[in-house]
DNA sequence: GTCTATACAGCGATAGAC
DNA sequence: GTCTATCGCTGTATAGAC
């Protein structure tokens, strides 16, 4: 039960934000009383703190299995863009994207859980960057760690805008200049050299 | 009065979302009562209305601005990029980037306006991409309207993620990276070529 | 674990006096 | 234009029966 109540609140904050729901809204679409929520979920800061949790174990987790494929950097990075696409595609906001923009608004522990998310997105992003660095695949010039940040951000950012419209394109055209931006030229005399993110 | 509403009313809106301050919490700080903001708008959904067209004609007017003074595509980005830190600094979201998180929540007149906000700015930034273009200051690669939607994407992304840690630096750290892997690279032979975005 | 019933604060909004 | 007073509704949360 705890769980199917997860599912239906995770969709709500992801659709509607976290003071955009009500616990009115779970229990009409499950079916059962205000009363049943809060026996799995003392309060709504607990239900939050649950919601945040399994999220970015999930993420986290999708993270795990793009290192274990052995891609280089540019074919993470187009990993990780298809993780939001598939937030998208379900007509969703990045949960904690979500909670960023209502973050004054959250209880501290709730805040301090969106903070952990997003430092360990751009850890993870900054060790792909890293590496593409060294191998040559991705660009120099800026700090893995800046390069992470601006990645985390437009991606962010490009889903934020894409909501509205209901136009996934959006998301990938807007991601699209951003990563060829990022991805390093060919080296001359290198014509036959390719990358699934190269630009053009 | 009506502009002192507006005032208060814009920054709870930017810091904590439309969902999330009341009539009251204007009403307490402008030492007034409810009835008296009802008066001057007639519902919350009339007052968001007000809200987003002010905005809105305040930030096509400083766009207007940067069109009449002459610079180059890339001044004209960073100044663009001025406009939101400006933003930030007040410890401020982009209004429209808060109302498109919560834009499956509005009244249907205030995501209309949510649009039309976004469509002026990939319009206005895809003229400016076009001039870098032609120019020769901005990279070729990617469509003039693919680069507009990503800057805005960019930009509103790197808000979005800065102000929960509180650090306007995450910001420029966030933006410095997609706007150098927008700026043509200076030509070969040209090494003192240099603008404000220049990478590094 | 789920229910009924209820408490109590807050919400947006309105009527009518001044 | 602003007030007092109040409405009807929804919000989160709790007590206690089953």
């Amino acid at each position: 039960m705890a769980s199917q109540i997860l599912d239906v609140a995770e969709r709500l904050v992801q659709q509607r934000g976290f003071n955009g729901f009500s616990y009115a809204d779970i229990a009409a679409e499950l079916h059962v009383t205000k009363a049943a929520l809060h026996y799995h979920f003392a309060g709504k800061a607990e239900l939050g703190d649950a919601l945040i949790a399994r999220y970015a174990a999930r993420f986290a987790a999708a993270l795990d299995d793009l290192d274990a494929a052995d891609l280089d950097a540019p074919a993470k990075l187009e990993g990780y863009a298809k993780l939001y696409l598939e937030v998208l595609r379900n007509q969703r906001m990045c949960m904690c994207g979500m909670l960023a923009a209502e973050y004054q608004t959250l209880p501290e522990r709730m805040q301090t859980a969106v903070i952990d998310f997003f430092n360990a997105n751009e850890t993870w992003l900054e060790r792909v960057v890293e590496q593409g660095q060294c191998a040559g695949t991705l660009r120099q010039g800026d700090s893995a760690r800046d390069i992470a940040r601006a990645i985390v951000g437009g991606f962010e950012g490009a889903m934020l805008l894409a909501r509205p419209y209901g136009d996934i394109s959006r998301f990938q055209a807007g991601v699209r200049p951003l990563l060829a931006g990022l991805v390093a030229e060919p080296r001359i005399n290198h014509r036959a050299a390719r990358t699934p993110l190269r630009r053009r």
